[in-house]
DNA sequence: AATCTTTTTGAGTATTTACTTTAAGCGCGT
DNA sequence: ACGCGCTTAAAGTAAATACTCAAAAAGATT
């Protein structure tokens, strides 16, 4: 691996863990066992690699959704992109843990957040549309945005609440899963009649797996 | 007003405009005419400050809750309860910007903070079961706790939300006022026939506060 | 007025931190 | 072997920052 590249992967590590404030470009170099000058040969200063680690969540957050299975169901459509969407946010959670400080201290960073930010909204609506053209869901136009906006908050700020509740906060798959049920619960006073089952089906399916997860964590 | 009350307020108007990171406990000094001394005289550290600011949070928080009219409406108990909320997050919002970082910086100041978290829970649940038993709202049983959890993660967070989403975001009423919009979606699918009027009564109500507050802050 | 306590001063310090600079090492084509 | 460009090392530095301390000022008490 290229140095830069190690530099890039320490410096999330060490965020994740220890979080990005707690955290010099010195204890960065020192981790990796190299010279604090080379580090700034790599990047210009400390944004610089914040900066790349976004760049680096962005890359992942398209080439997963490209991975995407264009599958039928659109409501399997929507649980894989939520699922896709939590672990990237676990990955780089150091960056979410302090989002607002972030960004502002960051204005060409923020910008780049927008973008994403814009894309995921059209995303997470059509997504909603189409579960209410296949009659899926049962949402009124007019409660559309509301709906997507909540969506959004709760995946965007999941891992944070989870910090705040608990004082060893392990985020582990099953953290992921129990974000995930939380999804079911937003959409499940819209679900249909007709696609109740399914939803139910499928809502048991992500809780055993968040069961599964906690119990191969705590034997783990 | 005393130093020390002089210290705290410097300290939550600069925080709130600036990000504690950003401001030091020399310019805090700075910005009062005092001494770094004096300020070390009345407060041990920088984590000091911060305590107090909390404290001074709870005591808020305590205060306007018994103030709190003790309504025979409960739709509009858990509204005038949102709003206390929100105000409240808002005066104090440089914490909760930065929720996650502050309480593991601070262990003391997370206990406390999960203590009031708790009296918040079993406030919310009592008001949802209110309106359950007024036949206002229909939830089951098990829909209870993921409902009361997604208040939480919607009140706790919505301003950190609105600053991830604008380049200047302004937090003033209309922004609080957008938040408790977002309480009503929450709500809305579960609101019976027979409540429907009343609640999207006041979803009125306040949706016209919501736009006066955003076009006397056009004119201001 | 004298004494004692509380508050404030302001110059200072030890440490941290982001970042620089100069020179050396390394791989590689010719 | 030599030169060239890319990479790394090591020893720094300037600025910032949290915090201290001895002494002066202000206030209270008798």
């Amino acid at each position: 691996m290229k140095t830069r590249d190690k530099i890039i992967h320490a410096s999330i590590e060490l965020f994740n863990e220890q979080g990005e404030r707690n955290i010099t470009t010195n204890h960065i170099a020192a981790h990796l066992g190299i010279s604090p000058g080379n580090l700034y040969y790599h990047f210009r200063n400390k944004e610089d690699i914040i900066s790349a680690i976004y760049a680096e969540y962005a890359d992942d957050l398209i080439s997963q959704f490209q991975r995407l299975s264009d599958t039928e169901n659109p409501l399997d459509s929507i649980l894989q992109y939520m699922d896709i969407v939590f672990q990237l946010i676990s990955k780089f959670r150091f960056f979410y843990s302090n989002l607002p400080v972030l960004l502002s201290k960051n204005p060409s960073l923020k910008k780049r957040y927008s973008e994403i930010q814009r894309e995921i909204i059209k995303k997470v609506s059509s997504m909603l549309v189409s579960l209410k053209e296949a009659e899926i869901l049962n949402i009124r136009e007019e409660e559309l945005d509301d709906l997507t906006c909540l969506l959004r908050i709760t995946t965007t700020f999941w891992l944070s609440y989870l910090q705040t509740q608990h004082d060893e906060p392990k985020i582990d798959d099953a953290a992921l899963y129990q974000g995930l049920m939380k999804i079911f619960a937003l959409l499940s006073p819209y679900v249909t009649d007709s696609a109740r089952e399914d939803f139910e089906k499928a809502r048991g399916h992500y809780r055993e797996l968040e069961q599964q997860a906690a119990e191969s964590a705590v034997t783990a």
